[in-house]
DNA sequence: TTATGAATAGTCGGTATTGACTAGTCAGCT
DNA sequence: AGCTGACTAGTCAATACCGACTATTCATAA
């Protein structure tokens, strides 16, 4: 008897860096470019919602390209060195739109990974405790401030997100620290 | 002239999984354990709020034993296989002291890699769009659910926390919809 | 003109993380 | 007494991810 089929699901990820893919898709969906615009964009515009490197992007680019969703080409401009202008081909097309009504209706909950140090708070007197609680209010007020500032300029619901999730955390280290008085 | 010393900060990684040493830290501070046992702990009361599989917890007390914080002795019953308890060094416990009080005061900004999609919504037609959003919804009300359902069992900050976020995601999506409906 | 620094365009080595696998034990059923 | 499935206790190969580095060109100022 045949062995089942390994399940062997690596190079093929089980559904983690999906999103990546949706979001380097979309992008040259709306423009073709090369890697470094690319990068560039992700680091001036969308670092602050979503976390990916330069060489992450390189690699995934690459690797979708392999696959056939995106197309490169080399170009030269002047004497600059001469880069690759990746576009997103007619198959690249079915997966984003394939992607996106998978993603869309899901919700994917959250990591905090900042929330830790709060299963171990009783390790600390009383007094101290409320002072780092206080200082990490200050911290997340400060967010709030930078993040009004830019809303100004530019207005999106990531923005609104972001604001809602801040506003969550802050009242939830005020419950905090309101509980700590009362014992 | 000395080159600057290598800023070479491997092997040493520089911030990243700092929490999950806190974590084991934390977790062997209050009674040793077998590396089993703490994977079990982790995957069924900790895993709605962080997420460390296994694998990387016994790689994680690996290194945390080479380098003093926790150590490791072998131990048998009856026929069972034998098994590694860790407990925490005084060096562990010096080194976890440390951490929470770095750790507490300070705000990481939660990711949302779910929300991806969302930079998308013009590819859709509107109908559908809020078709999709409203399960988006439903799901973060199953959640809401399942969570309140724990809750009457145990009480703890983190549970509120969730709750919080939920609440607030749920609001998001919420004046999304209204959003599209408007135009 | 030549040094200095910023921008451009990527690559590479190394670590972190985990899915899948191994291997022994026990409990219950037949 | 033999079989099956669940539990115990981990290991390992393979990928994902990124910090640091390389290398070229352009701007500018001394």
């Amino acid at each position: 008897m045949e062995q089942a089929r390994k399940d062997l699901r690596t190079g093929d990820q089980g559904g983690g860096a999906r999103e990546r893919e949706l979001l380097l898709l979309g992008l040259l969906r709306k423009r073709e470019m090369h890697g470094y615009q690319l990068s560039e964009f992700l680091e001036t515009h969308l670092a602050m919602f979503f976390d990916i490197k330069k060489a992450t992007a390189y690699n995934l680019l690459g690797k979708m390209e392999e696959r056939g969703w995106v197309s490169s080409h080399e170009e030269q401009e002047g004497k600059r060195p001469p880069r690759r202008v990746f576009a997103i081909t007619p198959e690249g097309e079915a997966l984003f739109q394939e992607l996106l009504r998978a993603a869309l209706p899901e919700h994917r909950p959250a990591a905090f990974p900042g929330n830790v140090p709060i299963l171990f708070m009783d390790a600390l007197p009383p007094e101290e405790l409320e002072e780092l609680l206080d200082q990490r209010r200050g911290a997340i007020r400060e967010r709030v401030v930078a993040m009004k500032t830019h809303l100004d300029h530019v207005s999106h619901p990531l923005f609104d997100h972001k604001l809602l999730i801040l506003d969550a955390e802050l009242e939830w280290v005020g419950g905090l620290m309101k509980g700590l008085r009362k014992e």
